[in-house]
DNA sequence: CGAGCTTACTCAT
DNA sequence: CTAGTAAGCTCG
């Protein structure tokens, strides 16, 4: 399940924000995990064999969500397991038996509660719901791909191909494998989180500031992955402290050894590289090529027959079936869909086609069952099966020529958009589910009729618990809240003001992170690795791996992060802009050298220790970098010129990257691994002391320039889905 | 004594 | 609709 406690460690980079603000965008779904989801609210049913739809239209409710917000789905399912994973396969298939006759056992004694909790571990997501679920998404013209192994790798060659523009995932093993934007804990109505990798650097819980790629990830797996069990009591911090202090697994794996604390298994370094090597060059299905490709371009050097647990090979010819949904990625054989349940309120064409595939089945026992003659009225008296009631009929009608396409849904525009929404409240779900997703709009758009600005105060609090605006695109948490109890005006302007800050917040975030990860050079990895570093200059190493980036229409191939929005751009250039910037790196610098006291409210001391002192004491105070009081270098000064002058993103980063690598890298490279701390620490207090803002004072000082704009980019969105909201209700009033 | 890791518990149809 | 929390343990 992912790496135990990475999100807790990446608390302070989580962005809440909300789906519409990927409107326009691709997003990968790890479709698995909606799938098993969705397997909640009908495990009994699935367990015992009985039909049921429930998990395949909760699936599908999600995708028309995103389509409903302007975001293009793109589906990934998992594959075969991996050859490591085959063992434990047997394992869980037991342990599913196991709770199903524990399950109807405690439902037989009427213990219904914890006979559902039996139940929900004994479901199996299976390559046929996803093959019932492709069929749903080709009607619906939506993008799929069966992985041949894991969906993971899968994603995240999708994403640094430029296919899709984030992840939408539960597990936090895409960071490991590489993912650049995370996004996770999508709830129905579309609040979500989204993790950056570019906001690495700004994490507070620990410095991740200069950590590579390859560090991040071998802290990962020593901490506990998938592939590789923690040394026991070896968690994420003290994994995350010996790779600070090492940087070499193998160093760090024999001092653990020397000093006895841990007990390390004899074959645990060969385990390690297994699996490290298991995140990099995972095989994953290229659709330009169809055929299989490792998801990092491998070196010269590296063989990768010796490599069997990263998933076999296999013919092209089987990798597209794979791909397609046509072969069970387990077994290659070809995967027959039983008519019954599929495309069931779609009528005609479709129709006919399904029961044409039944004359393939092959009888098994488990099928038989379904098709007893009981079962079928059954089915049949389900409103939505093959009858529709007049006014489901006049909806098919009014909709047959909608398809679900994302590009169907440019917004801003209220005529156009009410059209999906339609569809999207009442198209294809059973009624119950209707009434779900009806109620909860119906709900949104009461809050909505309110005037305006109790609306928006409103929504802020229920989302952000009071502490945080929550209709910006790009809220942070960087910010320590100040009290917020103010009277319901005061608090919206103040509010509004603050939205704007954070666009501010986050790029700046960014500029200091681009700064930062420029630090580390190549001399810092061993070799040439494949590896990626920490998004510098923030383009992928595609260029490296030879793997040529997709062209997309949609997305910006390069500099993603900085260019992608748009806001930045426009600040970045105006004339208070450096001032601004200046203004919150040193709030940031400030709360990066406080102690690790996450309250809301809390005033950063910049006097206090940086965090890694406190958290390393081996590193004497000598070596501490200097603190934001102690005067500028003249290197300083030159430095924060840089970002005087009027530059594109691009020059910054340049410049930055020039500047830091000459008065920053030298000492780098000539100290030992004890005091990687410097280096890493000292560029964020220095670069913007000398700011006419230094102070930590309240940010509602910020002078912000073209507020305007900004007022336009920002709010103005949620003002108009307030409209929107509207038209909902009265529609759906209807 | 505090930090960090592990395990267990919770809630509902 | 399923993670977030608390308690207990160990170590320095």
């Amino acid at each position: 399940m992912g790496i135990k406690g990475l999100h807790g460690l990446l608390k302070s980079i989580q962005k809440p924000c909300h789906i519409k603000n990927f409107s326009g965008q691709t997003l990968g779904v790890d479709a698995y995990g909606w799938l098993h989801r969705g397997t909640v609210a009908c495990s009994v049913d699935l367990v015992l064999e009985n039909p049921t739809r429930k998990h395949i239209d909760f699936v599908l409710n999600r995708v028309r969500m995103l389509l409903f917000f302007g975001v293009k789905p793109y589906l990934v399912f998992d594959g075969d397991n991996l050859p490591s994973k085959a063992g434990t396969e047997q394992d869980r298939y037991r342990r599913r038996q196991e709770s199903k006759t524990l399950g109807l056992e405690l439902q037989r004694k009427g213990r219904m509660p914890e006979a559902y909790q039996e139940f929900q571990k004994a479901v199996d997501v299976t390559p046929y719901m996803a093959r019932q679920l492709i069929e749903e998404l080709k009607q619906m013209n939506v993008q799929y791909v069966v992985a041949p192994y894991e969906a993971d790798a899968q994603l995240v060659y999708l994403e640094q191909q430029g296919d899709i523009d984030g992840i939408i995932s539960e597990d936090s093993d895409l960071l490991v494998f590489g993912a650049k934007r995370l996004i996770s804990k999508l709830d129905q109505h579309g609040e979500c989180i989204e993790i950056n990798r570019a906001d690495f650097t700004a994490c507070r819980e620990v410095s991740l500031v200069g950590f590579s790629d390859p560090d991040f990830r071998n802290m990962c797996i020593l901490s506990g992955c998938d592939y590789l069990a923690n040394i026991p009591k070896l968690g994420l911090k003290t994994a995350y402290r010996i790779i600070r202090k090492h940087r070499s697994v193998e160093k760090a794996l024999r001092m653990l050894q020397f000093e006895g604390n841990f007990r390390v298994p004899a074959d645990y370094l060969a385990n390690f590289k297994q699996a490290e090597l298991t995140f990099l060059y995972q095989r994953v299905f290229c659709r330009k090529a169809e055929k299989l490709v490792t998801l990092t371009q491998p070196d010269n050097d590296v063989n990768l027959d010796t490599l069997p647990f990263i998933g076999a090979d296999m013919e092209p010819e089987i990798a597209v079936g794979v791909s397609r949904g046509d072969l069970d990625p387990t077994t290659k054989e070809p995967i027959t869909l039983k008519p019954l349940y599929a495309n069931r309120w779609t009528l005609g064409i479709n129709r006919r086609q399904t029961l044409g595939s039944s004359s393939e089945l092959k009888p098994r026992k488990s099928i038989n069952s379904f098709f007893t003659p009981k079962r079928t009225p059954l089915a049949e008296l389900d409103p939505n099966s093959l009858t529709p009631s007049p006014s489901q009929q006049r909806l098919l009608e009014r909709n047959s020529n909608n398809s679900w396409q994302a590009n169907a849904a440019p917004f801003r525009s209220n005529s156009v958009r009410s059209t999906p929404l339609r569809a999207f409240s009442d198209q294809g779900l059973s009624p119950m589910v209707r009434s779900v997703e009806r109620s909860s709009f119906l709900a949104q758009s009461a809050r909505s009729s309110a005037l305006q600005s109790t609306k928006r105060q409103r929504l802020c609090s229920e989302v952000e618990g009071d502490s945080l605006p929550a209709c910006s695109p790009a809220r942070s948490r960087f910010f320590a809240p100040t009290s917020e109890q103010a009277s319901p005006s005061g608090q919206k302007l103040s509010r509004s003001k603050r939205s704007r800050k954070s666009v501010i917040g986050v790029f700046s975030d960014e500029m200091a992170e681009d700064i930062m990860s420029s630090i580390p050079d190549p001399s810092t990895t061993p070799g040439p690795s494949p590896e990626n570093n920490l998004e510098i200059s923030g383009k992928p190493s595609e260029v490296e791996t030879a793997s040529n980036p997709t062209p997309n229409k949609t997305l910006m191939p390069e500099h993603l992060d900085i260019s992608e929005k748009s806001p930045r751009d426009t600040t970045a250039n105006s004339p208070g802009f450096s001032q601004a910037l200046d203004h919150h790196v040193d709030r940031q610098n400030s709360n990066l050298l406080s102690k690790f006291t996450f309250q809301a409210g809390h005033k950063p001391d910049t006097t206090a220790a940086s965090p890694i002192m406190t958290k390393i004491p081996a590193i004497p105070t000598s070596h501490r970098p200097s603190t934001p009081s102690t005067p500028r270098s003249p290197a300083a000064i030159a430095r924060s010129n840089v970002f005087q002058r009027r530059l594109t993103p691009l020059q910054r980063m340049g410049q930055s990257a020039l500047s830091r690598s000459n008065s920053i890298n030298i000492p780098t490279k000539l100290r030992d691994a004890e005091t990687a701390e410097p280096r890493v620490e000292a560029p964020s207090p220095v670069i913007r002391k000398g700011s006419s803002f230094a102070g930590t004072q309240g940010s509602e000082d910020l002078i912000v320039p073209d507020s305007e704009d900004e007022e336009d980019e920002d709010e103005p969105s949620t003002g108009h889905s307030t409209t929107l909201d509207l038209k909902r209700f009265s529609f759906a009033a209807n």
